[in-house]
DNA sequence: ACCGTATCCGGAGACAGTCCCCGCTACAAT
DNA sequence: ATTGTAGCGGGGACTGTCTCCGGATACGGT
């Protein structure tokens, strides 16, 4: 890769994560394009949608949530596991403000580059909520994938009422409740 | 009001009905006037902003949930009104697509016309919750609007998920599990 | 040091959507 | 029929996305 395209790149998403935190994952483009000192046309060669740049900003998270899903699955019981990956998984997608909405679309679409970025931390992900549904910890009556999708709307509601840390995770206590049996049986609901 | 002006105003909740049901609330306005045969000034006259369109298409349904609301309470236990509610409130946002995403705005923005118009809803809502935690049946540890939050989320994760009715309500079987007491202590999360 | 070329840049512009503005139309009251 | 005016409509300003291509530039070979 040529220097300038290397220098351009870095710009690039040096601006776009000050944007992202400022402005949430759907600022302008062009307003980043411009931030960075580049013309329009060089963001899109680099970052031809814009999931792809919100991927490339958010670079290395999804291999580090699969890496803890594995730690978290060697080190702790499988219901506990889930638990605190899915704090991490909710805590991420509050980075900034849209991305919860951005990575549940990637979550599903197939056609998306970013479906096979994220392949590792859905497999690991589904791997957690398998384990802890064999070892009786968690309903086994849903599916991984809601789960996932699930978790998503919690930030996504966070985010809606405004709600800090704190209050997400308190959210997310509940939906955490509703998943694990803890000795019962689920409620059936009719 | 005019005779011309009712009937554009009916023509283009005609079609917007119909737009909003094929592509979601997101379609285009611009589209919508052509559709109704009426120009995009016309629109934005009758509808100053998407929202209040969509109030419009909608109408009577926020009184609709805040009546069932007061009927659900008087016949049933306060769990089971609450969970009944909470299950027509999650359909109602399934409507059309993106109908979630707008409501949960509303929700909270008290500069938006629509606050009010859904407020007997909302407070119907927070009623049911508050009767329900006063008898024991919900975890007392959340607030009301939270609750509300939560459940569009459910509906908004069924959206992004492709999901159906049935999944959707699933979904929200597990949330709801989360926030019955169900003769237990709701699980403290560390 | 120089040069040829593959590579990359930049911004103009096509396109789509929202929303305002203002001259004109046609309704309804007399 | 006339007239005052509520209401219409669509042109156009503005914002944002994304493409295209003439021109600039850095790199590798000499």
């Amino acid at each position: 890769m040529r220097a300038d395209a290397q220098r351009n790149r870095e710009r690039l998403l040096a601006a776009a994560r000050a944007a992202f935190a400022r402005a949430g994952v759907e600022t302008s483009l062009d307003d980043i394009a411009r931030d960075a000192n580049v013309g329009s046309g060089t963001l899109y060669r680099h970052f031809p949608t814009r999931e792809a740049l919100v991927a490339a900003v958010l670079d290395d998270r999804y291999e580090a949530l699969a890496a803890e899903a594995a730690r978290l699955q060697a080190e702790h019981s499988p219901g506990e596991a889930l638990v605190a990956w899915l704090k991490l998984f909710v805590n991420h997608l509050m980075t900034y403000r849209g991305l919860a909405a951005s990575v549940a679309t990637v979550l599903h679409d197939e056609t998306s580059p970013l479906y096979s970025a994220c392949h590792a931390m859905r497999a690991a992900a589904y791997e957690l909520v398998a384990t802890a549904q064999r070892g009786g910890a968690v309903r086994d009556d849903i599916d991984a994938s809601q789960v996932l999708y699930l978790a998503a709307g919690v930030a996504w509601a966070g985010e809606q009422s405004a709600a800090d840390r704190a209050g997400v995770e308190h959210m997310l206590a509940v939906l955490v409740d509703g998943l694990l049996c803890n000795g019962r049986v689920p409620r059936p609901f009719g």
